[in-house]
DNA sequence: CTGAAAGCGCTTACAG
DNA sequence: CTGAAAGCGCTTACAG
């Protein structure tokens, strides 16, 4: 049924020692050998164990990807960039999500180091900082999104946002609109706080001072509820940035409940441009983060960072971009045009 | 750094034999051992090496979860229930997808094998029947959502579609609809077939002969493909059932694009109220499967089907139920009664 | 280029 | 209730 290495040696007319060095492809063993190791490897249908090897090598082939909630439309694409990339190096992927419990992050961390993951890439803040030494001190490589300084087994992954976001301001500001107002994801959140300041400043320097700048939630219902919040004051903005795609859907579920029409009273720009967001009507102008691309190029971080184990790390810096979509109106006479349905993503 | 069971044994002065017995929680060990063992281990912050453990005993606290796409939104919360349930008895889950990818499928039950999973979850029917005997065969545990008949460490959990869907014909029959065409899912797919069977077979005994009835892969801009050759009939439908949300996404957008009005020139019911679902405009009708709970089950099937192994196992069923979204038109007088109008178009 | 042997860190009959 | 010892199936200096 499984066969040992043992078996494969007898078959082989070899010692054990000569198959595992075959299958390891360690160099200076003679192709006869190899030829004669392979064959008996073929004929038994013979795969290592991999419990045993990872005993005696006192590594796995896993990568840990840690994020925190699988539900979350955001991470599906980096999940899967990630995977693909792994895949393809022949490596397999554990995946962690902290949930936002803070129990159950602790367990994260030991199971990354219990498995004995070459690395890890960390998708989340709710990951304290003070973990990568934990991990790095284990020899485990860290990729994370978080701005840390990079260091002996630490890379950082930055999304740029301010590229995507200028655009997104400076498209607001040619259509004239002259009060704008912020939700910002969540106060705690690290990433939540860096966009936020960037759209601030952004929008200073336009001479669109926001008023009010909010925060919310990553969840459609926090979005709605911030919005109402602002259509209360008296000079209400005619264009809100959200600092999510979610909050972006609430924040339009609320205006329509409030009886406004999106753009025309007030104007809706996202961050994310999250997997059909190009579903939504109204229309969603949005700020796309390349979510496949940030997954692969994690893993080829990590993939470096681990082969070139002297150095220390690099960061690696990802652009945004605006996404204009069409208002209603607009689009109904463009698909006359184009009469093609619209891509799945 | 990282310790040994023999640190352990030697801080308590006792075996290591014993340490592996009180971490095992075996019976047989006075409190007074257990107390002191477990100081040391507290005092070492010990942790048993998983890949020696996994060596010894042969099997690995791992459960598998084989699904076709991370990025399908189907499944993440299937993943979420499932992981879930694994966590809170103390497992881990290896995410395997498949692709739709023949290669990497197989890759995929060699994972399953060589990581000794107790058990997995097959929630793709682009896994061959065949290879749950080649797992069963491992000791391996089998949940599948295929109807292959139960078997020794082989539970099936079917979602049964009939009642949701019996519902949502008996809606639209309601409303008066005569004329109804079905946009199935692919026609290779199990799952997508036996959807379209019980579809069938129910609109004929409403008096709903369905026409046309036709097959769509499921992504958004299939089902706006297979939506135009519908619509190009003389006697055209006034609702179609969609084997999906997706497809019903993509023939929401085509009959607009088409110059159509949902619903009032053509109704549209989807299936599985996918994430974000009722952020569609028009309102999506369509019919929920409960996917977090379909997560939880399988564990659930798999815990049990280990426990009892001298037994065979079980069928699950899972039911669906219709969600009937309001129409923009209703939604609008619904609005309006609420102070809160503003239809999506 | 290849083999004998020690070692990776657990678990578990066996014996007491 | 507890310990000595064999065994799980690999890898890798060491010696040749």
């Amino acid at each position: 049924m499984t066969h040992t290495m043992n078996e494969v040696a007898k078959l082989a007319k070899v010692s054990s020692a000569t198959v595992s060095r075959v299958l390891s492809k360690s160099p200076y063993i003679s192709a006869k050998t190899v030829e004669r190791v392979m064959a008996a490897v073929e004929k038994l249908s013979y795969r290592r164990n991999v419990h045993a090897r990872r005993l005696a090598i006192g590594k796995s082939d896993l990568f840990g990807l840690v994020i925190s909630e699988i539900t979350n439309p955001f991470f599906s694409e980096i999940i899967r960039g990630f995977q693909a990339a792994a895949w393809d190096r022949g490596f397999d992927v554990l995946l962690l999500n902290t949930e936002y419990d803070e129990k159950r992050t602790e367990a994260v961390v030991q199971k990354l180091i219990e498995n004995s993951v070459r690395g890890v890439a960390i998708v989340t803040s709710s990951l304290e900082d003070s973990v990568i030494a934990t991990l790095t001190d284990k020899n485990i490589g860290v990729v994370t999104f978080n701005p840390v300084p990079v260091d002996r087994l630490v890379s950082t992954v930055t999304i740029d946002y301010k590229r995507g976001l200028t655009q997104a301001i400076e498209h607001v500001a040619s259509l004239g609109h002259r009060r704008a107002a912020v939700i910002a994801g969540p106060q705690t959140n690290r990433t939540a706080s860096i966009i936020k300041q960037a759209l601030v400043e952004g929008l200073r320097q336009r001479g669109l001072d926001p008023d009010p700048v909010t925060h919310s939630d990553y969840h459609v219902d926090a979005g709605a509820t911030a919005v109402q919040a602002i259509l209360s004051a008296k000079d209400a903005p005619t264009v809100i940035f959200c600092g999510s795609d979610l909050i972006a859907m609430g924040a339009i579920l609320a205006l329509e409940e409030a009886g406004m029409n999106v753009p025309s009273d007030v104007s809706i720009v996202g961050i994310d441009d999250i997997p059909f967001s190009f579903l939504i009507r109204p229309a969603l102008t949005t700020i796309r983060v390349p979510r496949e691309e940030l997954g692969k190029i994690s893993f080829a971080a990590l993939d470096k960072l681990l082969k070139l184990k002297r150095q220390r790390g690099a960061e690696y810096v990802v652009e945004t971009e605006l996404v204009i979509r069409k208002s209603a109106a607009q689009e109904r006479k463009f698909a006359l045009r184009q009469k093609a349905p619209r891509p799945a993503r």
